[in-house]
DNA sequence: ACCATACATGCAGTCAGTGCATTTTTGCAA
DNA sequence: TTGCAAAAATGCACTGACTGCATGTATGGT
C-alpha cells in the first residue's frame, strides 16, 4: 500500500539524509575526530557497517555535494556563447553558481567550518577541487581548440577556481562581506584588468 | 674517536634518509598502498614503531621537503624591493624558485608520479599548498599595507601558486616543455596582461 | 503468496597511527 | 675507562577507519 513503488528509493535517500543530520551535528558538537562511524551509524539507527553503502569515507560526509557542484559549473560554461572570451565566460559561469551559494550561506558556512578545522577534510575537500580543475582545463582546451601541449586553458582554469576559492573564504569569514556573487566578479575584474597598478 | 660530536644528529638523518630512499622504491615499484609501515621500516632496518618518529604520517615520505619551499618562496618575496608592484614581486620571485626546480627535475618528477597516483598523497600536498596560501596571503597584506577584509591579498597568492601549479605540471608532463622559469613567468604575464584577449 | 533481487547486517580481518613503558645508544664527565 | 643521564629506539596494547565475504531481511513484481 501506499507508494506504488520507490519506497526504495525513498529509503535510500531518507538514511543517507539521516546520516549526513546526524553526522554533521556530531561533528559540531563533538568534533570531528572524537565522532566515531559507530556513533554515527548508532545515532542513525543504521549498522556500522552500513555506513559505508552510502558513504565511502567519513569525510564524505561533509562534502557530499561537492560534484553537485563541478556540474554547475561546467553546464553554466557551455551555456556561454562560444565566442565570448575566455575569462569573460568564466566570470559570467562562475557568477552565475555564486549565485546558488548565496542561498545556502548556512548549510555551506557549517561545512565549511567543520572543513577548516580538520586537516583530513580540508585535504579531500582540495583534492575534489584539483578533480574540478582538471575537468575546467579540458573543457577550456576545447573551447580554445588550444594545443595540447598549451598551458593556457590551465592557467585560466586554476586562476578561475583560485578567485573562487578566494571569494568564498572571504565570504564566509569576513563578518558584513559583500554578496559573493560581488565578489566573484571583481575578484575576475581585478585579474584582467587592475592587476598591475597595485 | 671519529667526529667528536653530532653522530647522533648523523644517524638521524641517514636513517630519516633511509627511510626516504627505501619508501620511495617501494612505493614505485609495489604501488603506494600495497607497502605497508612495516615493509618500509623492515628494508630500513628499522622498527615500525620506530618510523613514527622519522615521519607523522605514509604521505609525509613523499611530500618530506615541501616545508622548505614555502620558506624559499617566502624568503624571496621579502627580498624584492618595497616599492615594486605586488604582482612583479610576486613574478620574480616565483621565478627565482622554480630556478631551484629545474636542477631537481627527476627527483620531483618521481614524487609527483606517485603524488599524482594517490588520491590521499595528493591531498596531502593540495593541504600543504594551502598553508602556503595562507603564509603568502599574510605577507602580502602586510607588504600592501591592506586592510583586514581587504580579499586582495588572498586573490593574489593563490593565483601566484595557481601559475606556480598549473605551470608545474605542464612541466612535468608534457614532453618537451620549456623550462620551468620561463612557463611561470609567462603565465604571470600572461594573466597580467593579455587575459582579455583571449 | 512467491520469488528474485537489492539492501542491511554481522564477522573477521588489515593497516595506519597513538600512548605508554622499557630497553638500548650516545654524549659527557669523573 | 667507567658511570650516568638524556635521547632515541623499541615493544606492546590499543583505537578506529575501512574491506571482503557470507548471511539475513525487506521490497517489488509476478
Amino acid at each position: 500500500m501506499a507508494e506504488p513503488t520507490g519506497r526504495r528509493e525513498r529509503n535510500k535517500r531518507e538514511r543517507r539524509r539521516r546520516l549526513e543530520d546526524v553526522a554533521l551535528e556530531l561533528f559540531e558538537r563533538e568534533g570531528f575526530d572524537k565522532t566515531t562511524i559507530e556513533q554515527i551509524a548508532g545515532e542513525a539507527e543504521l549498522a556500522p557497517r552500513t555506513f559505508f553503502s552510502y558513504f565511502a569515507t567519513k569525510d564524505d560526509l561533509v562534502l557530499a555535494d561537492y560534484s553537485e557542484r563541478l556540474e554547475r559549473i561546467l553546464t553554466e560554461l557551455e551555456q556561454r556563447p562560444a565566442d565570448e572570451r575566455a575569462w569573460d565566460a568564466l566570470r559570467a559561469s562562475f557568477a552565475a553558481v555564486a549565485a546558488d551559494y548565496e542561498s545556502e550561506h548556512d548549510r555551506i558556512r557549517r561545512r565549511f567550518m567543520i572543513m577548516a578545522s580538520n586537516p583530513s577534510v580540508f585535504a579531500r575537500s582540495l583534492h575534489l577541487q584539483a578533480g574540478w580543475e582538471q575537468a575546467l582545463t579540458e573543457r577550456l582546451a576545447a573551447r580554445l581548440s588550444a594545443l595540447a601541449d598549451d598551458p593556457t586553458p590551465r592557467l585560466l582554469a586554476a586562476t578561475a577556481l583560485a578567485v573562487m576559492r578566494a571569494s568564498l573564504q572571504h565570504w564566509l569569514t569576513v563578518p558584513r562581506a559583500p554578496a559573493l556573487p560581488a565578489l566573484v566578479q571583481s575578484g575576475f575584474d581585478r585579474l584582467a584588468g587592475d592587476l598591475n597598478t597595485r
